[in-house]
DNA sequence: TCTGATAATGTGAACGCTAACATAATCGCA
DNA sequence: TGCGATTATGTTAGCGTTCACATTATCAGA
């Protein structure tokens, strides 16, 4: 340590620029009134120390941190790397933190500590990232005093929330296989507790209805392995099913698997639709037709509707974003 | 509003529990000296109360912010999302606070940015993850009175960092091929620019060499498409090669495609070995055998490292970790 | 030239906390 | 019983901002 270099404060600010503090604390909020010589002198002064306002003492006075919390679930699933790093760069693009703390979504201490942790830091919202009900009954338990927009969990009216269009991903998906003139198609769902399965069920069977096919649904989870199980005994010499709509990706993927090693084409004898659009997704054998969600673009809606909130604009109190079909050689 | 409710504060515990206010930021801290009786007191004011502290204060008066930032480069390539996870927890688990800027390592002004918004809420440390030497350099010079840990980043002895130890992983997934009997090994070779690839290049000539054999490389990229032309044109006819090593899992995947299509049964026929274990590996066709990068512990191990340079603990410097061998079917 | 509005700047206090110092209680031992 | 060391608690100031309120400059119009 040479010396104790103090970091300029607006006081070293206003001296060197000669006026008062508070003007160039005007100049930094751009306020109003302020001639432009001043401001440019403020300004310059500014640059010559290389001055940073103090977050900490600007919070301190105005007890506004500008600091969003965001709880993620620490299930790394597909999809919240590119929603993190959307949220982040609309939070700065509103002159906003973003902060996020992983919890165990299982354990609800997990969660609490999660929400102390940012709430020490004064957060002014919470966003919230889980796919399990439980944890948003915690939340909303936990956390009165600031708002908090749902990401992609289970929907609840009365708060702000961003979600995926899951029935309309899942009927697009059932759609374009009755448009390529499929009539018996399979539905491999997902598991029941998970809140994104009932509305691509839901979807599924709307669109089936609607062209007055019959909906088979068989019970899946999210796994390969799972995927790679039904594949092996799905019935499909007996029956005519030609197209199999899986709840997502990896499901997709188990499935062509067991369906190539029994000998059948696809998409010659079977069309297999995913959900997701993994990366690997395009890579996949034959590359897979999906539905792609749109993370990043999910969770840009959920913090401007957050800072909307802080900010007291209008704003919509909950969007949901449709997949996009992404046609591949699978269908 | 209903009514302005003042969060509580120091002194408010302080009257509740009858004591100075300065006893309660005894008890926040843990300092010594205080009666057994009067800690608990205080500790129940705190609870009725719901006392959080006010970090902003603190931070004010100690100027420390308790915040380490994160400059994550926005490619969302294989890996962060874990490693942003582990770092966060590592982080709290010392009592600070871990926040993120993504930027877009290409442009510096951009880098510049990040740096700028991060310093703003007075980050005490800065850990950056970055494929890209220009960013690091960027980087060094922008910031110079905090300490900074990099992140997978191209080698800078002056710098703490935690890497990949990329050179000991390819020596690992050679020497396991040679291992098996093999004697004709290539190994397909990431893009030059990237500094990732270089290390594997070389170790994976040193395995070889070790074994008395003789490299063979081809030049490739990351990508699947450039594997699989790879693998469409490589000559296994004429040649003896027997086991490929490529530079990442995406490549393997390309040329495994290629190969089977050609009619070359893996492993029978040839074996093949990747790099990363992206998630997808284990579902490829066959199950791809490669090198995992524990990239969880890699971010742990920088935060560590942060923090204990922080605290100013004996801490080392620069830390590498090992891939491990993952054997699955296509060796 | 004066007047009252408006524009532009200045002054003190307060935000909630910890650092530094001051003081009071307690205890062992001569 | 008293006295220095230790333990336990209290008091004051200040961190760097913004807020609320002065105060001063400027300018148009009578």
């Amino acid at each position: 340590m040479a010396e104790k270099v103090r970091k300029p404060n607006i006081y070293d600010v206003a001296k060197m620029a000669g006026v008062s503090h508070q003007t160039v604390s005007r100049v930094i909020n751009n306020a109003d009134y302020i001639k432009d010589d001043t401001r440019s002198k403020v300004q310059s002064a500014m640059e010559d120390l290389g001055y940073v306002p103090n977050a900490a003492a600007r919070a301190l006075v105005t007890s506004k941190s500008k600091i969003i919390g965001i709880l993620v679930s620490d299930i790394v699933y597909n999809g919240p790397a590119g929603m993190m790093h959307a949220m982040e760069k609309e939070a700065r693009k509103g002159g906003f933190f973003a902060i996020s703390a992983s919890v165990d979504p299982i354990e609800s201490s997990s969660i609490a500590q999660g929400i102390e942790h940012l709430r020490r830091l004064g957060i002014e919202g919470l966003v919230v990232i889980t796919p399990q009900s439980d944890s948003v009954q915690a939340v909303e338990r936990l956390v009165t005093d600031i708002p908090v927009v749902f990401i992609d969990s289970p929907h609840n009216s009365k708060e702000l929330s961003a979600e995926l269009d899951n029935y309309s991903g899942a009927k697009l998906a059932t759609e374009h296989l009755i448009s390529l003139g499929h009539k018996e198609i399979v539905h491999v769902s997902g598991p029941r507790e998970w809140f994104d399965s009932a509305p691509r069920v839901a979807g599924y069977q709307d669109a089936m209805k609607n062209a007055k096919l019959e909906p088979q649904i068989i019970d899946g989870d999210w796994t390969v392995p799972t995927g790679y199980e039904i594949g092996r005994n799905i019935d499909l010499d007996s029956s005519k099913v030609t197209a199999i709509f899986a709840a997502n990706d990896h499901l997709a993927l188990g499935l062509m698997r067991a369906l190539r090693q029994r000998g059948y084409a696809i998409p010659e004898r079977v069309s297999i639709i995913g959900f997701d659009d993994v990366p690997e997704a395009a890579y996949y054998e034959p590359p897979l037709t999906t539905m792609r969600p749109d993370f990043a673009e999910l969770g840009r809606v959920a913090m401007e509707m957050m800072l909307g909130h802080i900010n007291r604009e209008e704003t919509l109190r909950a969007d949901t974003l449709v997949p996009e079909l992404i046609v591949r050689e699978s269908t």
